[in-house]
DNA sequence: CGCGTCAATATTGTATACAATCATGTTGAT
DNA sequence: ATCAACATGATTGTATACAATATTGACGCG
């Protein structure tokens, strides 16, 4: 699949691990909400994701209790899981911690960044153009990484770690209210961001990404069209994408 | 919101609900964890666990992957759970964050606070104080539980979210590598941040968190003395804690 | 005496079975 | 026809059983 170049924004798996049932179930799931295939509300039964995967519910459940521990499921007692629908107040209040929390990220990267994790970020975007053509679920988690990428530059693992939550949270913020995913100005906007880095202009740097966050958050304008999709459809095409 | 007056720092779950076998599980092993009754390092074999509380393993394992995904256990494949052992490098890298963290949450109150606010604060040293006597366990969690009491007063679940789990991880740093925990000190610097907060001075209130952190990491001076407890008797204490 | 090999044991990973709770649709009375 | 009570089926919570892997200790060899 993809060699992620020993890894990834989001491969925390080191090479040869062998991956347990549930490992693969929580990565399956983790992805299909990410990329929006699963939208939030959507009612994740366990029978149902269990006879998809060809696993026992057990699996299933040690992955639903991981995404929930996340914050992307919820998980009712005696009710089940579903995908989480974030509120606006809860939106807003995710958009504002991830502002403050890039602002670091930026404001670490001006001060840290070389030559190698440039050219990283250089090839993370040329790969977000290559996915610009499908407008498809791969440049919306495309989209997401290049901030996780920023925040793995930093070193900070504990920073690193916040950051892919609130990204996380924040995909899941536009799959609920954004009208349309349109990821080809953000592309436009990871370049921008990381010129300003080159830069080394921290006030410049910190203001474009600041003024990116708030394109990003802008896109998401109320629009409640809802419905139950049966994830069935859905889970047969995640079920082998690892 | 709602009505959270009612429950403690800690607290997520409301009154009346029934807690799950598993949440038991996980609230038992959590506050032993960061009283310090089960020191970093220490193993969590799933069957003893679940002999101790009664439940089967089943639920064990779930309190262990939640666990896992807050960062306070370590779950490799095959080789079962235990505490985590942060390093020195992931002790400097959390408290950093930890003073960037907690250092918004100061700035958000100056601006915020409001009476009913200082109160309970106010009321939580008075426990702290109550609780130095005993030089126990209690004051450990209850010093804690300060700054997560900090973090929920700015209105804002996502921040509180995180410094409770960072809290959580600066608990076990501690347990690691401080020589004791006395925290009468932390008592009077948390009295000051009270203080500091009141006089609505952003760069006072800001600079004497930033001195408390400090002082909580001075503290965490290496000493690596290490023994395996048998965790039986320490369970026993936390099986009926709730 | 040290060290590697292998069997026996213990522990974890996963599946299945059972119990408890919830959702749904039917029946019957007003 | 409306609504409540109940029975039935579906779904989740928990326990147990089995399979796979790791750990331990004994044994034999150098």
């Amino acid at each position: 699949m993809f060699g992620r170049s020993l890894i990834g924004p989001l491969g925390e798996a080191t090479l040869s691990e062998k991956s347990s049932r549930s490992e693969v179930v929580y990565k399956a799931l983790r992805q299909a909400i990410l990329e929006q295939a699963l939208r939030p509300g959507t009612k994740l039964s366990e029978d149902t994701i269990a006879d998809h995967f060809k696993v026992s519910r057990t699996s299933v459940r040690a992955a639903l209790v991981r995404l929930n521990a996340e914050g992307i499921v919820d998980l009712r007692v005696n009710k089940g899981a579903c995908v989480a629908e974030p509120t606006l107040e809860e939106a807003r209040d995710i958009f504002a911690l991830r502002r403050m929390l890039e602002a670091e990220v930026i404001r670490r990267l001006v001060a840290d960044l070389d030559a190698a994790g440039v050219k990283r970020l250089q090839q993370h975007v040329r790969q977000e153009e290559a996915a610009l053509t499908d407008h498809g679920p791969l440049s919306i988690r495309l989209a997401g990484e290049f901030h996780i990428l920023l925040a793995e530059l930093t070193g900070s693992q504990a920073l690193t770690r916040f950051v892919r939550e609130i990204v996380s949270r924040c995909s899941l913020i536009l799959a609920r209210f954004a009208r349309l995913h349109s990821p080809e100005c953000a592309v436009d906007e990871h370049v921008q961001i990381i010129r300003a880095l080159q830069s080394r202009d921290t006030a410049t740097a910190e203001r474009i990404m600041l003024e990116h966050l708030d394109a990003v958050e802008l896109r998401a304008e109320l629009d409640t069209g809802k419905e139950e999709p049966d994830i069935s459809a859905i889970l047969q095409r995640y079920a082998r994408k690892g």
